[in-house]
DNA sequence: AATGAAAATTAGAATTATTCTTGCAAGGGG
DNA sequence: CCCCTTGCAAGAATAATTCTAATTTTCATT
């Protein structure tokens, strides 16, 4: 019978560190931020909650809304709303949209195409600055 | 003392039409809609609601919100979302995107540059059908 | 290892925007 | 004028999120 090893150098599982990008790692923080990094399909705050069960049995609602919050502030994640649905987590910090399939439910990340800064095809007032960006579309993906 | 004619030939305010895009004009839906295109801050619902009061005294805050979500639907007027506060709503047709000004709190509609396509900027499988582009940006205007 | 302050977690209550329900009113076609 | 559909008002209900208060954990320091 095969266990799960308390020494971690067997498997594939990264050691909590102390921190992340200043953010104090818990044990809590930790498994929110690696279930993200492993189910990167922009998971909901319950969904965050019904999955890491297996893992926190324990840990409340509230706490997940917490990490997340913490998370994002730290820019370790982003967070990503559709209309007024519920907000969505996503580990991927290069800039990029979202693409919801209407026929899927999916949500895909969208990337510009390469040489193409957003800020540069929008009339906007010369010098504004420009801290955050948003872009959400909706649609059907071909059916290939 | 002057008082506004019931005579409406004498004023600017346009009459009711029997309808708009096919969404039978009621008078709740009629004001609901004035207001939004001669105050274009992009209200709330709750922001139409006392606004409209003036006008229509007993209207309730549910009737603003079914007006809105009538017109929206008829696609007269668009809802736009910032992060999880409150729908806003806007009579802008045109395709563009918002820019909330963290200094004044303000929201400023924003147009593409003559001739961008925000389809062909970004990276989409051939044969995407985009049907909804939402775009919000957020920072500061120059102070000028 | 014990101590103490600061920070994090938990459970549940509270909040807020929005939607739903129900009964009534309006209005337009026959 | 009557019927039937549609819209309105008022308040209850819902759902996501935030807040509160009490406990627990962490971590620096003794």
């Amino acid at each position: 019978m095969v266990t799960r090893s308390s020494d971690s150098s067997h498997d594939s599982v990264p050691d909590m560190p102390a921190e992340i990008s200043g953010l104090r790692m818990t044990r809590q923080r930790w498994e929110v931020y690696r279930l993200l990094m492993e189910q990167r399909d922009h998971p909901t705050a319950n969904d965050v909650f019904m999955r890491i069960k297996d893992r926190l049995p324990n840990i409340s609602l509230a706490t997940v809304y917490n990490c997340l919050e913490a998370l994002v502030q730290h820019g370790v994640i982003r967070q990503v709303n559709f209309e007024r649905e519920s907000s969505r987590f996503c580990p991927n910090l290069e800039e990029h949209g979202h693409f919801h399939d209407k026929r899927s439910g999916a949500i895909h990340d969208v990337t510009f195409k390469p040489g193409v800064n957003l800020a540069d095809v929008l009339e906007l007032p010369p010098g504004t600055l420009i801290t955050d960006i948003e872009i959400t579309l909706r649609g059907e993906l071909p059916v290939s």
